[in-house]
DNA sequence: TTTATTTACGAAACCGGTTTCGCATTTCGC
DNA sequence: GCGAAATGCGAAACCGGTTTCGTAAATAAA
C-alpha cells in the first residue's frame, strides 16, 4: 500500500480529513494532533499524490512550455530562465517542442484546455494556419504568455526583444561597414518578429539610400538541408550580396558553412551578423557578429507574469507587454 | 461548466459509465450509442481531464527527465530526443534541472514517489553526497533509466557512451600528434563516466609509456568563473601542457577563452580536444576536435527502454545497459 | 413456452486528496 | 450554574474520471 493520507489516518486513529487539515495546517486541528501527524508522514516520507489535490484545487502545479526546438541557444537558454523562477515558486515545467509545425502545435495546445497544465509559455511557430488555434486557447481562459515569438492579434501578455531596431542596427553597422547589397535571410513568412527585424531592415536601408530589392529578401525555410542550398544558390548567383543578416542563429551558422563550402572568406567576401544567443559566438573563425537576446532574462520575465497570473495577482485581462532590449555585439565577421 | 464527461451523460440523457465506455470504445456499449457519444464530444471539442483518470489508472502520462543543466548541446539534443519518443507515445515530458547540485537533485527525485510521473529519465548530478536519494527512488519501484550519468552501483537500466574508450582514443590521437605532457581537464571528482574517461586517459599514456602525472589531471568545479583561473594557472605554469583533453564540451570552450587571453595558439601551443555535441564544433576558431556522443540517439534509446518498462515489457528487474559509441572528429584543434 | 444467455446500459464504489458541515466537548461570559 | 461561543475532530460530499457489478430487455437454446 502506498503511502496515502488516508494509511496514515488509520495508523494514528484519525479520520481522513483531520490528517489532511493537519498537514495544510489548519487552524480547526489542535497543535498537539498537528505534531503527531507531521511527525508521523515525516517518518514515512510522506509524498502527497499531486494530481489527487489538483482534481479539488483545480492547480496542477504544472506549467507548459511550447517552444519550436531546444538544441537552439535561445530557446534552451530561455527554458534555462522560465526553469528557474518555477522551481523557486514550485512549478513543474512540461516541455513541448513543436518542431516548427503548426498542426504538433496545435494538438499540443488542444490539450492544455483540460486542466493538463494551469498555465502557458508560448513561442510560436511559424506557419500559414494562423493563430485560431492559439486564439482558441486563449478563448478557454488558460493563463497564456508569449515569448519571443508572439501572435500579434492575440491579447495575452507578451515578452518580446526590441526586433525592429535590431534589425536595424545589423542593417545599419554592415552598411557602415561599407556593404551596398545586404541580404536578409527570412525565417518563415509568418512570423511577426522576423516581419519586425525585417521592417527594421528595409528601415536602414531606406535612411541610407540604398533600394530595397526582392532579391535580397530571401524566404528560408525550417529545413536546414533547404536552406543550405538556398543560401549557397545566394552567395553563387552574379550579384553576390557582400553582407548578410541571418535572422536566425542556424541562418548565421548555415551562412558560415556555405561560406566554406565555396571559399569565400568572412569578412573579406561577404561580412555576416546574426541574431544569436550562443555564448561561443566569440570562438567562431571568425567570431560572429551577434544580435543577442537576452534569452534567459526573457525567460525568467515571461514565467513572472504567467505566476503572476496563477496567484490571482494579475487578470488575464490586464495583459502586459515587456521588451527587453537585445544587445549587438560586434565582431569579426563583420570586418573591423 | 467545463466540458465533462458528466456534462456529456446529462446532455445525452446517459450514465456517465456509459459516457465513459463509449468513448473508451468498450465492447459493452452498441454503435449507435458510441456514434452519438463520439459525436457529442466532438462538438463540443472535449478534452479528457488527464490528471482525473490518472487517479485510477495510476498513470498520468508524464515522464520526468532530470538533467543537471540544459543550456548544453548535449543535454539539449538528449531531450530532443526524448521528447521526440514521448510525443509519438502521448506522453507529455516534465524537465528539471539540477544545476549540478545533488540537494536539489534530491528534493526533485523525492516528489517522484507519489504518482506525479509514471517514469523518470535520469543523468545524475556530480557530488560528494552519493547516491542515496538515486537509490531510494528506486527502492520505491519508480521506472528509471539512466542516460548519459548513471550510477555504477544502482542497478537500473542505463543508456551510455564507450567513455573509457573515448577517453583512450582523445588521448592517443593527441600523443600522436605529438604531445608529451597532456592534462586532463576533469570536471567532479565524482562521476562514474568522467572516471571512465579519465581511465582511458591514464591507459593511453601507460601504453605509450609517459608517466601519469597527478599535476596534469585537473579537478574542475561546475562553476565556470573557478574553472577559468583554473585553467589559466594550468596553462600559465612554467611546464604547460602540451594537449588537453577537455571532459566536457564547456571545459573545453573555457580553453579556447584562456588561450585567446593567454595569446597562445591553438594547436600550435597548445592542441585541445573536447568531448562535445556542439554541431558548430567544425566552425569554431580553430575548428575543435571533437569526442562527439551520440546526443539524439542515446535520448531515444533511453526513452524507448523506460517506456517498455512502462508498458510491461520488461520489468525493472530485467535491466538493460545499451553502449552507444562516440565518434571522434580530428580537426584542426589537434593539429594536421 | 420456458429457461439460459447475451446485449446494453446504469448505479455506485473508487482513486487520493480537499472542503463543507455537523456535532460533542470544552471554555467563557454573566 | 446556565446558555453561548469557541475548540477539535469526524462523516460525507466532491473533484472527474474508470471500473465493477447488477439488471432489464432482447435473443437464443431447449
Amino acid at each position: 500500500m502506498a503511502i496515502t493520507i488516508r494509511k496514515i489516518a488509520n495508523d494514528l486513529g484519525l479520520a481522513v480529513s483531520t490528517v489532511s487539515k493537519a498537514l495544510g495546517d489548519s487552524y480547526e486541528i489542535s497543535d498537539e494532533t498537528k505534531k503527531r501527524v507531521l511527525a508521523y508522514a515525516k517518518k514515512l516520507d510522506y509524498v502527497p499524490n499531486a494530481y489527487a489535490s489538483s482534481l479539488k484545487k483545480r492547480r496542477t502545479g504544472n506549467i507548459a512550455v511550447v517552444v519550436p526546438e531546444v538544441a537552439d541557444s535561445y530557446f534552451s537558454t530561455a527554458i534555462n530562465g522560465i526553469e528557474a523562477v518555477a522551481q523557486v515558486k514550485g512549478y513543474h515545467v512540461i516541455i513541448y517542442i513543436t518542431h516548427e509545425d503548426q498542426i504538433k502545435e496545435q494538438s499540443i495546445l488542444r490539450q492544455f484546455k483540460s486542466g493538463r497544465v494551469d498555465g502557458v509559455l508560448l513561442s510560436a511557430s511559424s506557419g500559414k494556419s494562423g493563430t485560431g488555434h492559439v486564439r482558441e486557447l486563449f478563448a478557454s481562459r488558460v493563463p497564456l504568455v508569449f515569448f519571443d515569438r508572439a501572435c500579434e492579434d492575440i491579447e495575452a501578455s507578451k515578452v518580446l526583444t526590441n526586433d525592429f531596431e535590431s534589425g536595424y542596427r545589423a542593417t545599419d553597422l554592415l552598411i557602415k561597414k561599407g556593404c551596398e547589397i545586404i541580404a536578409f535571410l527570412r525565417m518563415s513568412e509568418n512570423l511577426d518578429i522576423i516581419q519586425d527585424r525585417l521592417d527594421g531592415y528595409k528601415q536602414a536601408l531606406k535612411d541610407n539610400g540604398i533600394k530595397i530589392a526582392k532579391e535580397y529578401i530571401v524566404s528560408c525555410s525550417s529545413q536546414d538541408a533547404q536552406n543550405h542550398s538556398i543560401i549557397k544558390k545566394l552567395l553563387k548567383s552574379a550579384h553576390r550580396p557582400q553582407g548578410l543578416v541571418g535572422s536566425t542563429e542556424k541562418l548565421a551558422t548555415l551562412s558560415y558553412i556555405v561560406c566554406n563550402e565555396l571559399g569565400l572568406s568572412i569578412p573579406r567576401h561577404v561580412k555576416v551578423i546574426g541574431f544569436s544567443s550562443m555564448g561561443i559566438a566569440s570562438l567562431l573563425n571568425p567570431s560572429l557578429t551577434t544580435i543577442t537576446q537576452p534569452a534567459f532574462e526573457m525567460g525568467k520575465a515571461a514565467a513572472t507574469i504567467l505566476f503572476k497570473i496563477l496567484n490571482g495577482k494579475k487578470t488575464d485581462k490586464e495583459r502586459e507587454t515587456i521588451v527587453i532590449p537585445s544587445t549587438l555585439y560586434e565582431r569579426d565577421s563583420t570586418g573591423r
